[in-house]
DNA sequence: AATGAATGAGTCTTCATTCAT
DNA sequence: GATGAATGAAGACTCATTCAT
């Protein structure tokens, strides 16, 4: 059990069953919340067996910081491959930069709003400290990328960056934790399951690169 | 017991201890999530009672629903009046729209908050469908507004006014929910806190209205 | 809940049912040790609700500290009197300590198999300080009561009281904790409980009388 | 694996493991008790694998009773050889139980406090009747020690065996268990564990031997 | 009208033990 | 012969709710 209880602080890898309750309990959390989903539910959400959650992790607590470890090693931009690229415009940049985003948030959506969740709450402790990494770490970048192009003269000056940056997380996340509302409100069920979140990816994309060129070379 | 458990069935008001109680739950119900406050909380925040909750609601749930039925009647957008207004032009109404939507939004922070987690759940019930029919009739308004401009020319077609929307209430969520990080990557914590809300609302307020005429004016 | 579980900070008399409770739990922890007793144990033995422990003592951790305290007030023997009192010669003075001490343990017997196993645990905490008063406070006035007789001459010198006293203590506590071995061994088993009791109580007080007599009168 | 756990059936020695897991069971067994000790800690502080205990011993109770086996062993007093000495006057028969006894329970101070604890349980079962046996066995040697001295007119008569034994064993027992206590009261912390030892136990051999002579030359 | 007392159901966690390898 | 992985049972505790008063 200590073995595995620690096994992020030795950066140990995950196995199979680890692995499958991180991501059964990613699914539970960002729907019902932490405190609204017990690990039994978590158990038998993955199969496996009650005990084998605190055998695995240590508590349910411990197993919402594997988690963010787990998933937080993909989850800092690959922007850093955008930035260092000279054969991009600045716009191509942000375009690139806005398909990655959304792919990303797309492809772990649960985890996405899990954190949403995670970042109202009043808690301090290695969660919250691994989001507020994870933020500076992006809008670092994302602010390199924008000035760039301000500096190329490409984009208008006087853009509020961070703000901007929120525009990107704010409407991609509003968009994941309310696409139930959003598919019934434009008649969308006929579509499976797949080709809904194709569709609203294309159109995500669409609208946000769109309103990022507005932005970036609107004169105010 | 009945008689008040059912309170909003008969569209009762509600007496200050019952208030007292919706708002000590709202606080607790933002920072921490429905499942994750206890009765217990909510009673001593409030300073009731702990069976008052149960006497008066008849149980945590329905406290839910009570708050959602007492916001709910603040929260339909006063956009009509803006929508009606003959002597706006519809850069004007969107700007009017834009501040009295961060009006309401900061002045309920957390109420909001509890929006956004309960949109996160599964549930159907009455708490959701009072959130879809909330986020139906705004986008209803919204659209008519937009769409009253791009009639009279002044904004462009083609625009995307679902998300649109999601812009607007994505940015703004996130603003409110990463405020605390938002302070603190920009060494506000000088500022006191209703210093701090007044100078982000001011922020966030120029930076959608440039963000709403920038891409309403932009030619794809 | 909060109001019973900080009883013992306020000083606050138990009521019959923690009383209840605490007796129960004292015959059990007597017998089994604290960690060999379940709650459900107590609230079984006590005839009450599994959850009222919790309700009214907060943990089982406190129910412990509680019966500590609520028996320690009992327990700090009534040597004072003893001591003060004028009319009685040193070794009165002794063999109604003995009898006293006696009196007492055999009262609350149970209550000192707690505080023998709790004496041997490695623990610091508010019990182990609680008894180690306790003791200081025993062996203080034990000495007095010896010095006294022996500043008249009535006791020899050269006594080494502390050893002393844990000749008194140790052979009562032995005797309260083998007792079921003495039965047997002595073929007392026709008796009944309250008359072996009554028995070896005497027999008990008659032997520590002799015992002190003569050490304090030996010639060493 | 029923080979092992049936090693004291067919009184099987033990091998180094089983004795290292029985040494650190005893240790913690003397510190937390039986039901306060877990396999997991006892793996732990013998340095084997947690699996072993079972695999050795059939189960954490069947190690406790291996252990009674085990020590049981070297626990019937060496009075044998005292008791027959004709070259010892009763007197220095008496001395030299004194100072065995106190050699042996110190040498085994652990399991001494195993078994007081073990003594206050209300169970029946093959740990109890090893106590009763061993317990008996002492009282008859002791006794026959005692008479021997009281034909010889060396010791008065009259003494209740049983009850001096008690001293004794419970005067050395408190000492034992209550050595922490002793150590605080009369300041004895800057002496190194082994000196203290030396310490206690020559004031303890000087003390009983003293009150011993005293008892059996008393004049009741 | 309001609440202190009480509780059954559920929480997370730890336990001693087993078993395939 | 020895053990890593696994688990059913039991542990202490908290929960929302009820009810007599």
């Amino acid at each position: 059990m200590f073995k595995f209880a620690s096994a992020k602080e030795v950066n140990m890898e995950y196995n199979d069953k680890q692995i499958q309750i991180m991501e059964a309990a990613e699914r539970l959390f960002a729907d019902r919340g932490f405190a609204g989903t017990s690990v039994r539910d978590i158990a038998e959400a993955a199969g496996v067996n009650l005990a084998m959650i605190s055998y695995y992790f240590g508590s349910k607590e411990k197993l919402m910081e594997a988690m963010f470890q787990h998933r937080g090693q993909h989850l800092k931009m690959q922007l850093q491959s955008i930035l260092v690229n000279n054969n991009m415009a600045p716009i191509q940049k942000v375009e690139k930069l806005i398909d990655e985003y959304i792919d990303r948030i797309f492809q772990k959506q649960c985890f996405h709003k899990v954190m949403i969740r995670e970042q109202m709450m009043d808690n301090t402790g290695p969660i919250a400290e691994q989001i507020a990494q994870l933020k500076l770490t992006n809008q670092t970048l994302f602010k390199q990328i924008i000035q760039e192009g301000q500096k190329k003269g490409d984009f208008k000056k006087g853009i509020d960056i961070p703000f901007l940056m929120m525009t990107l997380v704010g409407t991609a996340g509003q968009l994941i934790t309310t696409q139930h509302y959003y598919r019934e409100t434009n008649n969308l069920q006929p579509l499976s399951g797949e080709e809904f979140e194709k569709h609203i990816k294309k159109k995500l994309s669409a609208y946000l690169k769109t309103l990022f060129k507005a932005i970036l070379s609107y004169e105010a």
